[in-house]
DNA sequence: TGTTAATTAGAACATATGTTTTTGATTTGG
DNA sequence: CCAAATCAAAAACATATGTTCTAATTAACA
């Protein structure tokens, strides 16, 4: 249990649960009526009364006059947004760019971010495969979460394309006079300087994310 | 937008976007008649027409006679979990261990998370301050979601707290024999080998987050 | 152009649903 | 034990709300 309830009659807790539960099966809330039924309950003012200590305890809000208008003061859940997973980003080879059809095809492995994490943006999940980003304390099996662009500021997190290498890394893109300096996110590690022609940005990297 | 709608009469768009926009201010769903209003539309019938047409072209879902039963078929996100980030974590510094009157101080600062992401455990958050986690792919500035224990199976991502040293670290727990294992999550670090004596477990490493 | 389908309009209907009232039981505090 | 507050029950009320019917209007189309 989160909060105590002890402020809470057995009736109480019992219409507050099946609210939950109510409002989770379906995407609308219950009427007086049905959660009448779905605790037993032998009339309908006897649900409003409880209602009504409910909305006192600060648990639920409801509308005056409006019918299945009862909603979960603490569950403020914030909207989630659906993330494609577009594929796997290893050394050697490129970045699949994201389409239409890719993003809406229905059997895409989606990820479930908060609009904190996608900050917004129209972004696609890569699963990193094998430990070539080390330095970029990227490790095998993580995912990043990219925002498609073909150009970056200093400082900014990308997915870089490098030709001549024929892969994509994940670096710290700086311009630096004639050159590019690519800065691993590993402070102990080295940069490497790369001519402008040579690489080619595919994403701007905004949230990695490991799961144990 | 998401999806071309090429199917979608104007009124259409404007009904969905009404309900979308209504279903986020409220916390649940409009009634025909305040779809009228909210659209500018003249009759009621008008409205159920176009709800119907929405609803075989798969964009909501009705329940019959049920008053505000429409839900959004797309908006199928998920439920989030609101995360405490209790404070900092630092070479140095031990682990606050969470109490109840932290995790429902008003105050704190949340970190909204998907159920995938805590993988249903009753979690709380830290934020990693300084480098020194490096060999555990953690930077500064990195949130690790941790799930609250006192110990732990072989391979799992802990929180250890080196007595000795006096400093809480993240490594992947092996017992082995009469020592403990502390592997580092990077590869080409060397793990540390201690007397179970000198650790104790804080907590167990869920999911780590770094947002660029 | 004429014919059909799609959409809009207005009104009325049936009922789902929040609310109130009255009465009685149960619990609580002194 | 009594008085007051709290809670439950049943019925009735008022209206919010989904639905239907008919006709007009517009769009699609061949």
């Amino acid at each position: 249990m989160y909060s105590q309830m002890g402020d809470l009659s057995s009736r109480q807790q019992k219409i507050l649960q099946f609210l939950i539960e109510f409002m989770d099966d379906n995407q609308y809330p219950p009427s007086v009526r049905e959660i009448q039924d779905g605790c037993d309950i032998s009339s309908t003012s006897v649900v409003d009364y409880n209602l009504r200590r409910l909305e006192e305890k600060g648990y639920i809000h409801r509308g005056k006059e409006i019918s299945r208008s009862i909603s979960l003061e603490s569950n403020q859940s914030k909207r989630t947004i659906p993330v494609p997973i577009l594929g796997k980003i290893a050394a050697g080879v490129p970045l699949p760019m994201p389409s239409e059809s890719d993003v809406w095809s229905s059997d895409q492995e989606m990820l479930e971010l908060t609009e904190d994490q996608t900050q917004g943006k129209n972004v696609f999940a890569l699963m990193v495969e094998g430990t070539s980003m080390i330095d970029a304390l990227i490790n095998d099996g993580d995912i990043v979460v990219l925002e498609p662009t073909s150009s970056c500021d200093n400082g900014e997190m990308v997915a870089v394309w490098l030709k001549s290498e024929n892969e994509t890394t994940l670096k710290k893109f700086f311009h630096e006079g004639e050159k590019i300096r690519l800065q691993p996110m590993n402070a102990t590690m080295s940069p490497i300087y790369v001519d402008p022609a040579n690489i080619e940005i595919q994403g701007r990297v905004v949230t990695a994310i490991r799961s144990m």
